[in-house]
DNA sequence: ACTAGACCAACGAACGATCGTTTGTTAGCC
DNA sequence: GGCTAACAAACGATCGTTCGTTGGTCTAGT
């Protein structure tokens, strides 16, 4: 399909590969910094792709990001797609973590909504690369890592929906609360704090937690 | 500035080309469907650049989906950065125009909230792909073009302020409201919309925009 | 009515750059 | 003396873009 790949068979043999087993310079190994881990890629591509997005981020981008050459970022990783799984699977876990710590502590449902809050604002503030590359760069994943992406959404939601109906039920929220709808409405809230929080500014999280659960539950107060 | 301008002088003379005028087919000239203008390429692009993104959107991927090679759409637009721009002006036109034409409608703030709320609902419904091209593609514009539209935002956002500010003022909004932060939550979840509403399901857009207005009046009533 | 020529959208081949990735090799650490 | 992280070079594919050419359509002049 590729026109300039039609023509492939004469390459202009290089002129030394397997030739001159010796080389003019060594070109001065990893000079700065200490050696990297898998852990450091991983982190890397996470704040790049959030920035940049995944198909904005080249492998060279990324290695030189960490003094590297693109090539050498596969000593640690199988491939790109691989670190955006990666990504956002720990991203996933982040959200996912806190719902179950939530959910689990047997509160009235306006305090685990509270908790809810401030749990995901606080992931927001203190992972935002991976945070912001689950929810924005899922889209770019394999189909089959996508289905899960969507069932972990799923499971999140799921867990602001039960809150919610369970306040209306004991009547902390408003009675005539479309239950599915507002948990929509919640996270819509939640979700854009990555778009216009950026740690270190003037405001800080707590501040943040506090504003929006104030406006959350006037929202939905009976 | 184009790596292949810079050399015109010396082409390789390709096998034929300027020698056998005569082609073996003719190769079905634009078998199916007619000819594609300028808006048509503007409009796919918004489509594909708000499903795939702007790096994920080849430009022979662009060229398909019109029924064309890509090099035709040169005949039609100067480069794809020049597509982007274009796309993401249209979308900010769009909001740009709902702004101006609710603050000069004589409104008490309640009610022009109200026609805020509704008209920026109906343009992510109507309009998404170039909304949302918009609202999550400015990263990748140039320098000077993404200004540009951090400036277009900041002015659609002056409007929510004022109006909540207004509203403050005359008492129809709570006294204590952080207006600035406010408007952020407010264009949080009218911008979210984008992401969970998709025209055609099973709820439609006034019944999305009644459900947000009440939301949001219940978080600022005084 | 007929035709010559300007115009234009589209083709197809190619360009140089860059993409993700593989390979063979080497330097530094346990 | 292995192990491993990194290098350097290259692979084939694909990227955005250019260019010469072509066939259809519109228009002016007869």
């Amino acid at each position: 399909m590729s026109p300039a790949a039609a023509v492939p068979p004469a390459r202009p043999v290089s002129p030394s590969r397997a030739v001159s087993p010796s080389r003019a310079m060594p070109a001065a190994r990893q000079v700065v910094g200490r050696r990297r881990n898998r852990d450091d890629v991983v982190r890397t591509a996470g704040r790049m792709f959030a920035q940049r997005g995944f198909h904005g981020t080249s492998m060279r981008d990324l290695g030189e990001a960490l003094g590297l050459l693109g090539s050498s970022l596969y000593a640690h990783i199988g491939s790109k797609n691989e670190l955006l799984v990666e990504v956002i699977h720990s991203g996933a876990e982040q959200f996912l973590g806190l719902a179950e710590s939530v959910a689990g502590a047997g509160l009235a449902p306006s305090a685990r909504l509270e908790r809810l809050v401030a749990g995901h604002v606080r992931i927001l503030s203190e992972n935002a690369d991976r945070a912001a590359t689950f929810l924005n760069e899922a889209r770019h994943l394999p189909e089959a890592d996508r289905a899960q992406v969507l069932a972990w959404r799923h499971a999140y939601q799921e867990i602001f929906r039960t809150t919610l109906a369970e306040g209306v039920a004991d009547g902390s929220f408003a009675p005539q609360l479309d239950v599915a709808r507002t948990a929509t409405l919640v996270l819509s809230l939640l979700n854009a704090v990555e778009r216009w929080y950026h740690p270190g500014g003037s405001d800080d999280v707590d501040s943040v937690a506090r504003h929006l659960t104030q406006f959350i539950q006037r929202g939905i107060q009976p």
